[in-house]
DNA sequence: TCCTTATTTAGCTAATTTGTTAAATTAATA
DNA sequence: TATTAATTTAACAAATTAGCTAAATAAGGA
C-alpha cells in the first residue's frame, strides 16, 4: 500500500508536463524498442530505452531529462537499470495500479458515506 | 474524457501536501457536516463544508487555504457554490473516477504491448 | 592508453509556487 | 445604516522547480 508521502510524490511527478509526456510515452510503448537483438524478445530490459533516445524527443538538454527521469525513479513510477554504460529504463504499472486502486477506494468510500445520510441512493449502485 | 492538460492540472493540484490533505479529507467524509437545518439530508450542499471550516483544520492563513480550494476547484477535483455569503464545498467524484479508469486503461494498454512480444503471458491473465 | 558514448553532478539563473498581511468585496444582521 | 462574517485580491518575500552549460564519472572500443 502506498502512503501519503508516496502518493504526493507521483503526483508531483506527474504534474509537469514533460514528465507527463515521459510517463505516457513509456506506457503506451512511445519509445519502446528492441536494443539489444542478441536478448530474448520478452526480456523487458532489451525492450526498454534509454536516458538519451528519451531525451532525443524532447526538446530539452540532456541533464534536464535526466534530471525529470531522476524525478519518475524517485516516485517509483519507472525503473532504471544500469547495463554497461547505458542505463535501460521501463515503465513499473504495479505503482500505477496501486494508485488506480487508491481513487476507486476512495470514491467508492465517498459513495458510501453519502448513503448514510441518503438511502435511497443505496438502489442506484 | 480527460486532456493532457487536465491530467497534467489534477497531478499538480494533487502534487502539494496541504492540498492533498483537503482532497483526501473532502472524500473520507473528514470535513463533512450538515450545516443547514432545513434543507433535505440528501442534498450535497447542506451537507458540504464551507472555507473557513477547512482552514480552520490547518496551521495556515485563511487566504492560503483559500488559493489551494481555487487550485483544487481549477482542477475540476471539488464544486464551490455560494449559497448566501458562504461558498460550500464539495468533492467530484466524477472526475476521481475518470482519473483512475485513465491509469488502469494505460496499465491494460501496457500489458497487451508486452503480448506483442511473449505469448506464453497471455495464459497469466 | 586514449577516445568516445552515456549519464550525472555542480553551479548558476529565471520562473513558479507557497506562504504572509492588509485591503477589498459581498452578504447577513443588529 | 453600521457592524460582523466569509471570502478573495493585491503586494510582497522566501522556497522550490526547471532550465541551462560545463565538468565529472564510468564503461566500451580502437
Amino acid at each position: 500500500m502506498l502512503n501519503m508521502e508516496q502518493k504526493i510524490k507521483i503526483f508531483k511527478a506527474l504534474g509537469n508536463e514533460t514528465r507527463f509526456k515521459i510517463f505516457k510515452n513509456m506506457f503506451s510503448g512511445g519509445y519502446a524498442c528492441h536494443i539489444d537483438e542478441s536478448k530474448s524478445k520478452d526480456d523487458l530490459i532489451a525492450q526498454a530505452t534509454c536516458v538519451t533516445t528519451i531525451a532525443d524527443n524532447f526538446n530539452f538538454s540532456l541533464p534536464t531529462i535526466s534530471r525529470h527521469l531522476k524525478e519518475l525513479r524517485d516516485a517509483n513510477i519507472i525503473k532504471m537499470t544500469k547495463k554497461s554504460n547505458k542505463i535501460y529504463i521501463e515503465p513499473n504499472p504495479q505503482i500505477i495500479n496501486e494508485l488506480s486502486k487508491c481513487f476507486t477506494d476512495l470514491v467508492d468510500n465517498y459513495d458510501e458515506s453519502l448513503y448514510q445520510f441518503d438511502n435511497s441512493k443505496k438502489e442506484e449502485k
